[in-house]
RNA sequence: GGGCGUGUAGCUCAGUUGGUCAGAGCACUCGGCUUACAACCGAGCGGUCGGAGGUUCGAGUCCUCUCGCGCCCA
């Protein structure tokens, strides 16, 4: 025991202890009811971590040391999302590098010197994924050393990353089943398409951005020579238009339903159609429907089944050729115009014709309006036709819907308002979950395709590995049957270009953490794991597509519980955020406050709450650790160092009474723990601790120095049994202040010690209820008040004291430790009063 | 526009089924070097619980409306 307890460098002394001790080693011999499972967030290893990472990990580990001390075995893996887009761009930039699958692998490519972000240099597919592995192993080293010095009791051998050969396998493994059971399939329709990543990306991926724009009126021509005028905001699809459409019910246009229009510029002949989905009110009630513009074309075009145009590419531009029907010589000329062009230039060479030919009314009015973006990217998503894999999840199919909205049901949401969010998302649903992605870093798809005599691939007769063969690279892996030569040439074969999205991969977190299809007998232990922590922001991505995949593969939600936790805001309550340039690193803060502290302010932020970042928090908590250990040392250098105190010997009733209390703190923090209420069962176990320091320990204090009396060995006695018992207690939240005081009288970590119990600290109050101790610890502060107000020492001496009322009774019970820790030379006591309790200071003459 | 959450002391937050629930900590003021802790201790100041109605003997607590803020969805 220090003589001037300390948290500096407590941190590096216990991350090593425990390291050497394996405290947190999950007990894979224990069967599943006595395991407890965390399917924990896999962080993404190219972003840094941030505050907001330590705040949400913080409520994780409290519940698995308490559970742990509960007596569970413990699974708590760790896990590292490097698999996908992130990672691709962090290598582009911190190499100079980007990838280009046309160039051939070079063996001895070493990466730029001094990498240039704007100049990158094209690298071969198979070397730009070894810089992403070699990368994310660094990355991933300092997410350790930074979980380890936060203090997270995770099994450290138990570690995955999305993109090793276990995840690999996993999500490929899992994929061919998807397809065996036709969960998985291929299509080929319109996709939502990022034009900077030239990728297809999902619905859960989308998010609205406000953007200027403006509407043109356009004039449409109708047989008899007439027009009608249609609002648009993308006058440069016109080429692609395939219709107008219109309210069914609208007045103004009951005589064009069935007739068909000319486009201008183009003359393309056109139908006009009824639909529901058209807004009377908006513009003049009738619009084009372009092959695509938005979600609601694609809508259109399938139930009305309307011909295809497509002009956009891949590449965002305006493809060289001109669809079907631009067929007569100024309609060339005028598409000629556009072809090649960006959305951008195509608009404004677009409004420039339509000016010259008189069939743009007016001119374009500017407006404010919603545009669908890719959540990583920079430019407005276009649709375009590709072929795509998709996972069914209930985005068309009622029946599917409703399993998985059920599913949602069975779940344990903390806080239970979370689970409405998960609802709306499933009940929104309109499309099946788009999961290939045409980059590079991410799990391929297992699969290969025959080539035809002609060279074409059959994508209708998909050939697949057997799973023991899994993981496998059709890029560079022949199909079984055909050699290498084969590939490419016709009767030969090809390999799937595509590879996952990463939500294909981390929603199978559960199964490759618990090691499905892989070590059976952990599996059997872990799943369906007991806990998914993780942030309210996504639950429509990662926790619907982990339910949704346990639910093919297992029948089975993946776990019981859902922690949802809330966000950090900055201090002036604003949302952290990379885009708002406000993110706190946690290093700054773990050093200058002790990693107790920032759990402690962590572990005051409640599930599902949004939580401001709060350096006067921090602040309490170094405090309070520090008044920990202080007291700690206190109560031994008084007590004594026995771990085993015998309870028999706690005969005073303050004693008693303050054992009592703890029992009732201890009911109520494990209560709240039990329920993931980490807040609550801080607060109480904090507010006990500080009554205890300021009251009980100065009440004893006298007469636990008593060295042979039965009251002294009393008071010794209920010190140790409650140091014990709160040692214990802030072992989840201050899990290095806790060890550093337990280790002082114990072998052993306090990590592996169990978690108390209130019924052996109510056989050692016995007859004692906390009431002794709360008259008692108010006549005291009756006392002090006193004191204070006469300006006095709190060591000075009182001449007398009076307690009146009714209650004295419990009071009286300690009236030597009272007349001690006050100072009172005469404490007497008065049952004629009908007041609870009324306390009469008599000072010192010297002070009056 | 729809959904969810949230407004309590200058700040950060507790307030379980309506009945000592108007609280804690920080900050501030005053006092105290007290043999565990001055990185400490003691005391004090401070709020018509966002607003307006309603139910009730009684409302931070329940209901309705309304205002502010945050997030999700359209």
């Amino acid at each position: 025991m220090p003589d001037k307890p300390s948290l500096d460098g407590i941190e590096a002394k216990w991350v090593d202890v425990w390291d050497e001790s394996g405290v947190y080693h999950f007990d894979r011999t224990a069967s599943r009811p006595d395991v407890y499972s965390i399917d924990t967030p896999p962080p993404t290893v190219s972003g840094s971590l941030h505050i907001g990472h330590v705040f949400s990990y913080t409520h994780t580990d409290i519940v698995a040391r308490f559970q742990r001390m509960r007596g569970k075995s413990v699974f708590y893996p760790m896990g590292w999302d490097d698999n996908g887009l992130p990672t691709e761009r962090r290598v582009q930039n911190y190499y100079g590098v980007r990838c280009d699958p046309s160039i051939p692998y070079d063996p001895a490519f070493e990466p730029p010197a001094k990498p240039d972000p704007k100049r990158q240099v094209p690298i071969s597919r198979r070397n730009f994924i070894e810089l992403c592995d070699i990368l994310t192993v660094e990355d991933e080293k300092v997410f350790e050393s930074i979980w380890r010095r936060l203090g997270l009791s995770v099994d450290w051998r138990h570690t995955y990353a999305t993109i090793d050969d276990n995840s690999r396998a996993a999500a490929q493994r899992s994929f061919l089943r998807n397809l065996a059971r036709g969960e998985a399939y291929m299509a080929e329709a319109p996709t939502l398409w990022d034009v900077t990543y030239r990728t297809a990306v999902a619905q859960a991926e989308l998010e609205d951005r406000e953007r200027p724009s403006a509407y043109h009126t356009l004039a449409f021509h109708r047989p008899d020579g007439s027009d009608v005028t249609i609002e648009t905001t993308r006058p440069e699809l016109l080429a692609a238009c395939v219709a107008l459409v219109a309210h069914p019910d609208d007045e103004r246009y009951q005589d064009l339903f069935g007739a068909t229009v000319r486009t201008p510029l183009f003359g393309v002949e056109v139908p006009v159609k009824a639909h529901r989905l058209a807004d009377p009110d908006k513009g003049s009630g009738i619009a084009m429907i372009c092959t695509f513009g938005d979600t609601t074309d694609v809508t259109w075009w399938r139930e009305l089944q309307l011909a295809t145009r497509p002009v956009i590419g891949w590449d965002g531009r305006i493809v060289a050729e001109p669809p079907a029907g631009v067929d007569s010589a100024p309609a060339k000329e005028a598409y000629a115009a556009l072809a090649g062009a960006t959305v951008h230039t195509a608009r404004e060479r677009t409004v420039e014709l339509l000016r010259a030919s008189g069939e743009l009314l007016g001119e374009p009015r500017p407006i404010t309006h919603p545009v669908k973006f890719y959540e990583r990217g920079e430019k407005p998503l276009e649709i375009v036709t590709t072929r795509q894999w998709y996972i069914r999840n209930g985005g068309r199919d009622t029946a599917v819907r409703d399993e998985l909205v059920q599913r949602g049901r069975e779940l344990n949401w903390r806080p239970k308002h979370m689970q409405v969010r998960y609802e709306n998302w499933v009940e929104g649903l309109n499309s099946d979950w788009l999961i290939s992605r045409q980059r590079f870093f991410g799990v391929p798809f297992p699969v290969w395709y025959p080539l035809g005599a002609d060279g074409n691939p059959r994508y209708d007769a998909p050939i697949v590995p057997e799973e023991s063969a899994l993981p496998v690279d059709p890029g560079s892996e022949a199909p079984a049957g055909y050699t290498e030569e084969q590939r490419g040439a016709p009767g030969g074969f090809t390999g799937d270009p595509d590879v996952m999205d990463t939500w294909a991969t981390s929603s199978l977190s559960p199964q490759i953490a618990g090691g499905w299809e892989r070590d059976d007998d952990l599996f059997a232990r872990v799943f369906p794991m007991d806990l998914r922590p993780q942030g309210q922001d996504i639950i429509r991505t990662w926790l619907f597509a982990t339910v949704v995949r346990s639910h093919f593969e297992h029948g089975s939600l993946p776990w019981s519980n859902a922690a949802i936790s809330g966000w950090i805001l900055d201090p002036d309550r604003k949302k952290m955020s990379k885009s708002k340039g406000n993110v706190v690193t946690p290093l700054d803060l773990l050093e200058r406050y002790s990693s107790d502290a920032i759990r402690y302010w962590a572990a005051s932020g409640r599930l599902g709450t949004d939580t401001a970042l709060d350096e006067g928090q921090m602040k309490v908590g170094r405090r309070l650790a520090i008044k920990i250990l202080n007291a700690s040392k206190f109560a031994l250098s008084v007590a004594g160092e026995h771990t085993g105190p015998d309870a028999a010997a706690v005969t005073e009733p303050l004693d008693r009474a303050m054992l009592a209390a703890l029992a009732d703190t201890v009911e109520d923090a494990t209560a709240a723990i039990a329920d993931y209420d980490h807040t609550r069962a801080l607060e109480r176990v904090e507010r006990f601790f500080w009554n205890f320091c300021d009251d009980y320990l100065e009440l004893v204090k006298a007469r636990a120095y008593e060295a042979d009396s039965a009251r002294g060995a009393s008071a010794r006695t209920a010190l140790l049994i409650a140091l014990s018992a709160l040692h214990r207690l802030f072992a989840p939240f201050l899990p290095f202040t806790a060890d550093e005081a337990w280790s002082w009288w114990h072998e052993g970590s306090v990590h592996g010690a169990a978690w108390p119990a209130a019924d052996e600290l109510r056989t050692a109050a016995q007859d004692g209820g906390p009431a002794v101790l709360a008259a008692t610890a108010e006549v005291l502060r009756a006392v002090r008040k006193a004191k204070s107000e006469a300006k006095l020492s709190m060591r000075a001496d009182i001449e007398r004291v009076v307690v009146r009322g009714k209650h004295i009774d419990d009071a009286r019970l300690a009236a030597d430790d009272i007349a001690a820790a006050g100072r009172v030379a005469r404490l007497d006591f008065d049952a004629s009063d009908d007041a609870d309790l009324h306390v009469e200071v008599t000072l010192p003459a010297a002070a009056e």
